[in-house]
DNA sequence: TCATAGCCTAATGTATACAATGACTATCGG
DNA sequence: CCGATAGTCATTGTATACATTAGGCTATGA
């Protein structure tokens, strides 16, 4: 891949992330190429990506934005999440192999791993957890469906989401990852769709709450998170 | 907008739906810039555009070629649109006006007309089509769903399907629209829901139909559009 | 004082030149 | 004769300079 035009995209999307560039701020292509230490060929590719996840706007004039998500936004998208990776759980199930589960299962365990030692590290487990959802994707054999889980919004709004997990969230989602095993060695695939129709809805209300109750505290400090890069 | 990437853009993805790029084919930025009278720049921001739109495939080392699409993928990507459209539908449902409604009306008349004429305008057809599905998105009111299936593929899915369209076909499609149009007065999300599943899956047999009886022939004749020198 | 028009500034769009990297080929050695 | 390696060619990635366009600011007139 392109080293420019990959780290002015991972820059750009920590950035607003952390939120050290605000909701609905103007960006300029210019003064982004300087803080990426990069020419504005690369930071114009970036945008784009970064637009077609919607965690930017352009303005009729081609402007472009820091994306404001409503609440409203954020659950619609966990539903069409919902809508895809609950139809990938069930082609999943009906086409999934002993190896994939086997894959499933190490970073399940290596996920629950991350987040029991005594200093839980979060980075880890979005990895773990990333691969996980992927092998699902991988086994559901649809491009299609691939490609649309694999590109739009789905992965910043999960990386916020987990920032506001607890201990016993991560312990749920864990175990919620275990039933869905169970579901695709059993090769139910009402049953993997169900699991992963629950799993995703609660992490919306896990997002909601934790949204809800940290706004103030968010505004106030400038925030710490990194995040990963793929 | 921008004109030179949105020309490019356009005679790109006019040469592989119509065949003049062959599945499969390597892309190269040059030639293709060459050929639209444009330099590589706005012709890579149209390569990506199309990459996200599926129409191209990037091999592991960023050469492009055109995206070889099997039966099976067109399938799944009409269910997708179809879960995606049938949920905008609902959501229209609720909260169309009736300005937007008159508009709708006003859009299926006009298509109707296109084919009704001696000589069926399909370009015009599809153009009022467009405008049509656009306005159920616009009162479905949420932005990711609206995103995401302006972005994604269909377009190119339509226009191709409704090539394959018989008179009675598009008779069809606008007997649909007025039915949809019906339930929208009714604001009966249920209706709708059920209207626009059934629409679309109807145009995915038209397609796969059409798409069976031309193959064989598709096949013998090879290809009539010449390809470009270089 | 407010509104409008024109200029000026700043930001995006495009072209081109250059760098880097992958693919292909030819030659040399086994 | 086959295979591997190195060198060359083609293609993509990045930088920079230039064109174009939108938006704001100021000045002038009513």
């Amino acid at each position: 891949m392109s080293r420019a035009s990959d780290r002015a995209y991972a820059m750009i999307r920590n950035m607003i992330l952390s939120g050290e560039l605000l909701s609905g701020a103007k960006i300029g292509e210019e003064a982004l190429a300087e803080q990426c230490g990069v020419s504005r060929t690369p930071v114009r590719e970036a945008l784009s990506r970064l637009e077609a996840e919607l965690l930017i706007r352009r303005s009729e004039t081609q402007r472009s934005f820091v994306a404001d998500w409503s609440l409203e936004d954020v659950e619609e998208t966990f539903e069409l999440r919902g809508l895809l990776e609950t139809r990938a759980a069930r082609r999943a199930a009906k086409r999934i192999n002993w190896g994939q589960i086997e894959r499933m299962r190490i970073h399940n365990e290596a996920l629950q791993k991350a987040v029991a030692a005594d200093e839980p590290n979060t980075q880890l487990f979005l990895e773990h957890n990333h691969h996980f959802h992927a092998i699902i994707l991988e086994a559901s054999a649809s491009a299609p469906l691939t490609s649309m889980l694999a590109r739009i919004v789905e992965r910043p709004i999960v990386n916020r989401t987990v920032q506001n997990f607890t201990f016993e969230d991560l312990q749920r989602s864990f175990r919620e990852h275990g039933e869905l095993l169970a579901a695709f060695e059993q090769h139910d695939p009402a049953w993997a769709e169900a699991v992963m129709a629950a799993h995703i809805r609660r992490a919306f209300h896990t997002y909601a709450n934790a949204h809800m109750s940290h706004r103030i505290s968010d505004a106030q400090r400038p925030s710490d998170t990194a995040q990963a890069a793929e």
